[in-house]
RNA sequence: CGGGGCAUGGUGUAAUGGUAGCACGAGUCCUUUGGGAGGAUUUAGUUCCAGUUCGAGUCUGGAUGCCCCGACCA
């Protein structure tokens, strides 16, 4: 992609309002822009990145045997009043009359759609386990917006559900989903913490929240550093002591970033869904959902993923590979830099080439804000040598490498 | 939903009740290019509706929007 092209333009001052450095930075890098209070367009760098977090996603969850399936935003008040969630209002749904008076929302979570998808097919104890997902627009009407992306109305979420006819395969699974969300988060560059957590409205027996320790969290986790023991200070209450090892408890900030539950059989009970084992008798399932809310996770990666420059984006989330930038624009180094990014493209590697004719000042000053991993700089100084610089974003010194072995030495 | 605050070009800001100005950005042209360059030129603003006044960005009332704190949440 052609710097002169991008749709992107990078500013030096970001909205007065931003006050987490996950807006300020998004903002500036122009990576997103407020619409409304608590929704945000993704501008095409910001909407790179989720696409590559998606990617992810959508990866470990087809890993897991999950099928991909796409349901509606518009949800039906009837599957909303069997499970009795209509009127409490719980979780905050954007309630909407059409032109007839007839009431619908938006969807805010989607387990009533899922189960009604599941008892209308699903009959035998031969169809067990299941487990589908989504990545889909999830819509909530909560009481307030805050942090930029990190609290919003409208957000990109994904959502798998799993249906199980035991106990045992349903904590199994629930199980290997902890280790996914791992395995995702991870690459977004995030080391959370998986703690005991209250169900809250979603439901169910068990739960567990993945959290990321931060300034700006609005979570209060208890961490044990003995024995490893974590809880949401909502679940456990403010206690001092590990309730399992007795030695003294930390106090954390954390950005609750994903949420597992073990739903038992709330939905398929509510929602009449049941089916047939070996011997013919009629049995409830069991039901798992797991949520990762991809708005706050890119704010979360930018919380902990910067420096005083701009953002420090990790390799697989990136909305580019390399910042390819010339300095100077002659002839020579146009032609030296054009090379590079021809070669480099070629072997599949996503480069953002800076062609414009600013300051070199400037275009590394962009650089750091917009935080690609990796840096090439093209220059009269570096092509007297045949080279081009080569920086990694979170580090200090540059190498100088060979034009001719800069796709190897990449790849 | 309760409490607090703010509202001026795209962004950040100034203007005793009396000419809406500055900087950055953006556009065009020229000169520049190793850490946010210089010149020329262009562009664009008082959230809305009432009221007070000879005169309102400024005072009054209302609406709307946005931010922060609490409860809620991925």
């Amino acid at each position: 992609m052609l710097q002169s092209k991008l749709f992107c333009k990078a500013k030096k001052t970001a909205p007065k309002d931003a006050e987490a450095i996950s807006h300020q930075y998004l903002a500036r890098a122009d990576f997103i822009e407020q619409s409304m209070s608590g929704v945000y367009r993704f501008l095409p760098l910001g909407f790179r990145v989720l696409k590559k977090i998606e990617e992810i996603i959508r990866r470990e969850m087809i890993e897991l045997g999950a099928q991909e399936l796409y349901l509606p935003v518009f949800q039906n008040k009837n599957l909303w009043l069997e499970t009795k969630r209509w009127e409490t209002f719980d979780p905050p749904l954007f309630k909407i009359k059409d032109r007839h008076q007839k009431e619908t929302a938006l969807g805010s979570t989607h387990e009533e759609e899922i189960t009604d998808i599941f008892r209308k097919r699903i009959k035998s104890y031969q169809d067990f386990p299941l487990y589908l997902f989504q990545i889909q627009n999830k819509f909530r009407n909560e009481m307030r917006f805050s942090g930029g992306l990190m609290r919003v109305r409208e957000f990109l979420m994904k959502d798998l559900y799993s249906f199980h006819s035991s106990e045992e395969d349903l904590i199994k699974f629930y199980e290997k989903v902890k280790k996914s969300y791992f395995k995702i988060f991870k690459k977004c560059g995030l080391k959370p913490i998986c703690v005991e957590a209250s169900s809250g409205t979603i439901g169910g027996d068990l739960s567990h929240e993945f959290m990321v320790p931060c300034s700006i969290g609005e979570d209060r986790v208890l961490i044990c550093k003995n024995c490893g023991f974590a809880a949401n200070i909502e679940k456990i209450g403010e206690i001092k002591d590990c309730p399992k090892c007795k030695s003294q408890l930390e106090k954390n900030s954390c950005i609750e970033i994903g949420h597992v539950f073990n739903l038992g059989t709330k939905y398929t009970k509510a929602m009449n869904a049941e089916y047939l084992d070996k011997s013919g008798k009629n049995h409830f399932p069991l039901m798992g959902c797991y949520g990762i809310g991809l708005h706050r996770l890119v704010a979360t990666i930018v919380e902990t993923n910067h420096d005083e420059k701009g953002i420090i984006w990790p390799e697989q989330v990136a909305p580019f590979d390399v910042h390819l930038i010339q300095v100077e624009d002659n002839a020579k180094v146009r032609k030296g830099a054009e090379g590079i990014y021809r070669d480099l493209q070629k072997k599949g590697i996503e480069v953002l080439y800076d062609d414009r004719g600013k300051s070199a000042g400037e275009k590394f000053a962009e650089a750091d804000l917009i935080g690609l991993p990796l840096r090439i700089v093209v220059s009269e100084r570096t092509l007297k040598n045949n080279c081009a610089e080569v920086k990694n974003r979170n580090k200090k010194e540059a190498k100088m490498i060979k034009v001719k072995e800069l796709a190897k030495f990449l790849c």
